[in-house]
Order: C-alpha cells, then sequence, then structure tokens
DNA sequence: TGGTATT
C-alpha cells in the first residue's frame, strides 16, 4: 500500500516557506480558484524539475492556482514530489485522469503520481467500518467479501495486543460511491458464524467521532467517581455539567484539540449529565416489605437529605451481612447508611473506586479467572458499567463490569457482569447482593456459567 | 442470562 507516494507529507508541512511558492499563475490578474478546488498531490518527480519546469506539463488542463514543489525544510533539496492546485476543480480531475499512473517522467522508475493530496480528504468518506465478523476472518476473507464493490486500498482487521481479531475491520475504497455501494450491499445482509448479529458495515469515525466515543469509554470507566459529585453534589453539578459540556463538545465540533486532561474532565460530565438527566422517581427507599430492615435505618421516615455520591439515591455501599440473615435490604437510604461507625466513609469508597478504576483501565483484562465473575440481572434499568461497579466495589477488586445494552433502543437489558481478582471478593459479594431489593425488583447475582458447562444454577 | 468492537 501506498508504495507509490514516498514523499507525499501533509500539506502543512509541505511549504516550507515563501522561497518555494510559486508566482501566481492565472494569468497575471490576480489567482481565483474554485471553492471546491482540489488541491493535488504530484509524486514521482525528477528532482532536477522545478516549478516552471512542471508547468507546462500541467497547464494543459487548465489554469494552474498554485504549483509547489515540496522541499525539505532545512536543507531545501527537492524532495520529488509538489502539490498543484488548479483554479478549476475540473482541470484538476482531468489532470489527474490523464497523468496519473500514465506516463513516467525522465530518469524516474514509477509512473507519475496525480491524485488527491492527504490534505483533501483524510479518506474517511470512503473508509467502512465493518462488525459482527467473525474473529477467524482474515484481511483475505474480507477482501474478498468487499472486492466487487469497487477498488479495495486498505483493509485492516482490528487486532488486540494478543493478535486476536476483535470481530471487526477496516476497509478503505478508492472511492466514496464504492464505499456507498459495500454498505448498501452488505450491510445487515448475512450474520457471520459465531457473531451474535448480523454484519456492520458503515463509514468510519471520523477524528471528531472518536473524540466522542472516546470520552464516552471513559466515562464508563469511571462510574460516578467524580470529585465534583462531592463538591457540588448530585444534583448542584448538573447545571455546571450541562454548562461546561456543551463549552467542551462546541470546541470539538469546531476541531479544537482536546488535551487528554480536558477529555478526561469532558468524559466526567458526560457521565455526570447521564446520571442526573435520568429520571429517578421510582428509585425511591426501599418500603421494607418482607425484609429485616431494622428500624431506622433504610425506611420511609428518613428525612430525604441527598447523598454526595449518590446515583438517583444508591448510596454506593452495600449493607454488611447481618447474621445469617438476607441482608438485601436498604440500600437505597436517601443518604443514610446503615454502616456503623467504623464502616468505611465515602472517602474510603471513593479511594477505592480510583484504585479500582486504574486497574481495571490499566490491566485490560475483561474478566477474571474461572469463579471471579458474576452474573447480575434485574439490574435498574437506569444503571450502566459505572454503577454496576460502584455496586460490587465494597466487597472488592472489581477488575470490570459490563451493563449489557440493546444496540437498537441503548436500553440497559437489565443485566450485566462483574469480574473481580479473586474468587472470595465473588463469594462475598453473592452472599450479599444476591436478592439485594432494589424497588420493585431483587438482584440476582451468580457466578457466571462457564462456557462449556450449560446446567442452570 | 453471555461481551457491539473504531488502527
Amino acid at each position: 500500500m501506498a508504495t507509490l507516494t514516498n514523499g507525499q507529507v501533509d500539506g502543512t508541512n509541505g511549504l516550507v516557506n515563501g522561497l518555494s511558492h510559486s508566482p501566481a499563475g492565472c494569468g497575471g490578474t490576480i489567482p481565483m480558484k474554485d471553492h471546491d478546488a482540489i488541491k493535488l498531490f504530484i509524486g514521482q518527480i525528477p528532482r532536477n524539475l522545478d516549478e516552471k519546469d512542471l508547468r507546462p506539463l500541467f497547464e494543459e488542463f487548465g489554469k494552474i492556482y498554485e504549483l509547489t514543489v515540496l522541499k525539505d525544510r532545512f536543507t531545501g533539496m527537492h524532495k520529488g514530489c509538489a502539490f498543484l492546485t488548479y483554479c478549476a476543480r475540473e482541470s484538476a480531475l482531468k489532470a489527474q485522469n490523464a497523468l496519473h499512473e500514465q506516463k513516467t517522467l525522465p530518469g524516474m522508475n514509477r509512473p507519475i503520481q496525480v491524485k488527491p493530496a492527504d490534505s483533501e480528504s483524510r479518506g474517511e468518506d470512503r473508509k467502512l467500518f465493518v462488525g459482527m465478523l467473525n474473529k477467524q476472518q482474515s484481511e483475505d476473507d474480507v477482501r474478498r467479501l468487499f472486492e466487487s464493490f469497487g477498488s479495495i486500498e486498505e483493509c485492516t482487521i482490528l487486532r488486540g495486543p494478543d493478535g486476536n481479531s476483535k470481530g471487526c475491520a477496516f476497509v478503505k475504497y478508492s472511492s466514496h460511491a464504492e464505499a456507498q455501494a459495500a454498505i448498501s450491499a452488505l450491510h445487515g445482509s448475512q450474520t457471520m458464524p459465531g457473531a451474535s448479529s448480523s454484519l456492520v458495515v458503515k463509514f468510519a469515525d471520523t477524528d471528531k467521532e472518536r473524540t466522542i466515543r472516546r470520552m464516552q469509554q471513559m466515562a464508563g470507566q469511571m462510574g460516578i467517581f467524580n470529585p465534583m459529585a462531592l463538591q457540588f453534589g448530585a444534583y448542584g453539578a448538573y447545571a455546571q455539567v450541562q454548562q461546561q459540556q456543551a463549552a467542551l463538545m462546541a470546541s470539538v465540533g469546531q476541531g479544537g484539540y482536546l488535551s487528554p486532561m480536558a477529555a478526561f474532565a469532558a468524559a466526567q460530565m458526560q457521565h455526570m449529565a447521564t446520571i442526573n438527566g435520568l429520571p429517578g422517581g421510582h428509585m425511591t427507599p426501599t418500603s421494607g416489605e418482607g425484609g429485616s430492615t431494622p428500624p431506622g435505618i433504610g425506611g420511609p421516615t428518613v428525612t430525604s437529605i441527598p447523598s454526595p455520591i449518590s446515583v438517583n439515591g444508591f448510596n454506593g455501599m452495600p449493607p454488611p451481612q447481618a447474621n445469617g440473615q438476607p441482608s438485601a435490604e436498604a440500600v437505597y437510604t436517601n443518604g443514610i447508611h446503615p454502616y456503623p461507625a467504623q464502616s468505611p466513609t465515602a472517602a474510603d469508597h471513593l479511594q477505592q473506586a480510583y484504585t479500582g478504576v486504574q486497574q481495571y483501565a490499566g490491566l485490560s483484562v475483561s474478566h477474571g479467572p474461572e469463579g471471579c465473575n458474576l452474573f447480575i440481572y434485574h439490574l435498574p434499568q437506569e444503571f450502566g458499567d459505572g454503577e454496576l461497579m460502584q455496586m460490587f466495589l465494597p466487597f472488592g477488586n472489581v477488575i470490570s463490569s459490563k451493563v449489557f445494552v440493546d444496540r437498537a433502543t441503548n436500553q440497559s437489558k437489565c443485566f450485566g457482569f462483574v469480574s473481580f481478582d479473586n474468587p472470595g471478593s465473588a463469594h462475598a459479594a453473592i452472599q450479599s447482593m444476591n436478592g439485594f431489593q432494589i424497588g420493585m425488583k431483587r438482584l440476582k447475582v451468580q457466578l457466571k456459567r462457564p462456557k462449556d458447562a450449560n446446567r442452570p444454577y
């Protein structure tokens, strides 16, 4: 790939200094170009040809707006390529059709390259993201699937650090139309063996979309471990979140650069907005029906003081197991939690939360050893990965948490997985959290079923 | 009640 474009650089790099600029080339008047003019990259130019030598070659296709031979920033050495912009878009297309790979200039062993510069299009409008592939499928398999819709410039399977396919790929065509044809023909057209749904074929994310996606992923990992929630309280933070998120999104939208820290902050904000934007009316304290809640905690008599780290009233601190009793009660206490004085403080939990997140982010493990992974069902609709992790952190190091989301509706399927780094934590979590009442539902918390065994618990 | 991923 791209073997013919050695030396091509981004336009800003190529414009060394004013000296390498050609004189205006449109008949001596102030040069005007089409607003949709195309900047062409010209490759495989002999190094002894400068702008005035090249001009006659290209002028036969139209008036030249600008022609610049690329030169080394420091040595001024001719780099063997140039940028060329015609006044008219049509001229560029004509030149490309007539010249690209059509002739070889004296002294060169490869044909001349005439094609839109990388700066004109980063290729995103003809690059596809392909999902729901079989993880055994190779680059060649994917090529075969896509080759009938156009000329494929690039085909890459996305792989993890271990080299295993992630079940998705990028396919880059030479034109937008080809890419569109592939989408029309292939998206949803078939389901690969072992894939959970039909083939996904869509345009790849742009840089901006990628930034936003990263923010969202980070937010998911963060959960509600957000210092702003402590500072302002969950609801006080809402207005701030909305304002600042809007400002940050605006800067992303304008192509503004987001520093890692800014992206981090934005991710937190986005997550806060998500949490606070959710309806919470049904997330009220448990009434204790059928339960063993001791008098004075968890009941509806407690006044409504927002917990500094509450999510819809969940204070993140499941109760310790009461002697032999089902302990799954009274988490929704509107900020008054049932811990005795020596129990972990909110700060302890926050510290633990950050530790857990760091490990989670660093370890690149999605599940723990056998016996460390839990399956949780009957989650509240509002719970995301973060809330799920928050709920299980008191039992140990949570190395991953995942709530399943319906792709079509973006709604939680109300079940998920939590993985610990040791079986003891998993066991403790089952003991305390299985049957845990949330609203009208009780959690089901079990060891994750091993892949091979299909026995129900 | 089982992992939908963006170099």
